[in-house]
DNA sequence: ACAAAAGTGTTAACCGTACACCCATGA
DNA sequence: TCATGGGTGTACGGTTAACACTTTTGT
């Protein structure tokens, strides 16, 4: 009986990369955070932000690093989507890359880093040419998305922890492409008693101002039903 | 500037397999194809097929590759569910693994092939115990599946391509993991016109016998609204 | 005073769900 | 004839979807 090591030895290695589909919101409308990409092949264009894993790293720990290195920021949420597999998905070298779906606030990350690496927000709409299969992980990472907002409150994720109820209708709305009743998405929100309405008003959106709401954790881990 | 493998010479490389949760239907219920481990560790228990992926060798081929090996099937239902990728989920080496749902017909494939491979069918509510990560796996996968189902045909390929209304019905309670109601069920499948009628009958199932149906893919490709 | 966004209820259509009896057949 | 599984329709309740006007306030 061979050893289990053994069984391993003719095994050929392959390099693993991630790659993050970092969705932000501002001003109204979805974004993707991407990296220009400075050297051949496909050069000019444009990439999601990704690295590679190393051999005693986990997988969802790489797309962490990523994270933390390109913006600062720790305990971003983080979502698989899907393994992208295929031979010739980079013409040099052989990689399978992982990709995730990220949010983070615009507000909260470093500035400084985005620039030092080249990268910048591009609106969901108005993509430039990505390298690669990236826009296909972009169009997988959009389809994933649409099928869980409605069920997992994930889409908080991407405002403040203190936010309007238009606000967050907006975000529905960019993720869904699709316009939704006001008094219909609010019907569902006062349904779920984990929405808790603050008495303090933002006034950067209006004249009249809007009532803030923050989206109490403990209360919904008791009673799920997320339904928007 | 640097070239563009020359980026590449200090990335590590790691071994990646894939893990196929292979579905089967019998006697009205729902089976998992494993693999009996015969070398430490973990020799003894069981496993799901899995496989090396080559180098020069799509991840979704490999997945294919190892279904072929094992049963003789060409064009098996095949889809991605999740990548497993944690250090130490493999004990001895680090290996990441992208597990596939693939659903198998069980009249239709080669017998001997399993039984040199040393694989058995087992009921999903009673397997024995999984190597690594493998539960988990079936676990994700049992998911995964629920949520599909109800919006995809994809449960067909658990079945013949003539099968009855109280076979397909069988399939979605076990999926489901719970009973559905008769009429409702019919219901649904009539507004779909993709359900095809036949004039046979299936008389194994009971003395009355029970018509035969198909799917038809065509009528299915031009109006795709599934729903059960 | 007016422009611009926030906030508020009701109704009709639709969909999901519950439910019970007759039918065909082989043993 | 009887036991077994196959086949059929309706009514109720809940959910979703459509819809228009008033309020607040800064300019």
């Amino acid at each position: 009986m061979t050893s289990y090591l053994e069984r391993y030895q003719h095994v050929q290695k392959i390099t693993h990369a991630i790659d993050c589909i970092i969705f932000g919101f501002d001003k109204g409308a979805l974004e993707i955070l991407l990296i220009e990409r400075g050297f051949e092949p496909e050069e000019g264009k444009w990439s999601l932000a990704g690295g590679f894993v190393n051999k005693d790293e986990d997988v969802d720990a790489a797309a962490k690093r990523v994270l933390r290195t390109l913006t600062g920021l720790e305990n971003v949420y983080l979502e698989q989507v899907k393994t992208f597999g295929r031979v010739d998905r980079d013409p040099v070298v052989r990689v399978i890359s992982t990709a995730y779906i990220t949010m983070i606030l615009k507000s909260a990350y470093e500035k400084k880093k985005l620039t030092d690496f080249g990268a910048k927000w591009f609106p969901l709409d108005d993509l430039p040419n990505l390298i690669f299969d990236h826009a296909e992980m972009v169009q997988t990472a959009m389809q994933a998305l649409r099928i869980q907002i409605p069920n997992t409150p994930i889409a908080l994720n991407l405002l403040p922890k203190k936010f309007t109820l238009p606000q967050l209708q907006r975000v529905y709305e960019c993720i869904l492409n699709q316009p939704i009743d006001k008094r219909n998405f609010r019907k569902k929100i006062f349904q779920m008693n984990f929405f808790v309405k603050l008495d303090e008003k933002d006034k950067t959106g209006s004249r009249k101002g809007a009532y803030l709401y923050f989206f109490d954790e403990s209360l919904f881990n008791e009673d799920s039903n997320f339904s928007l």
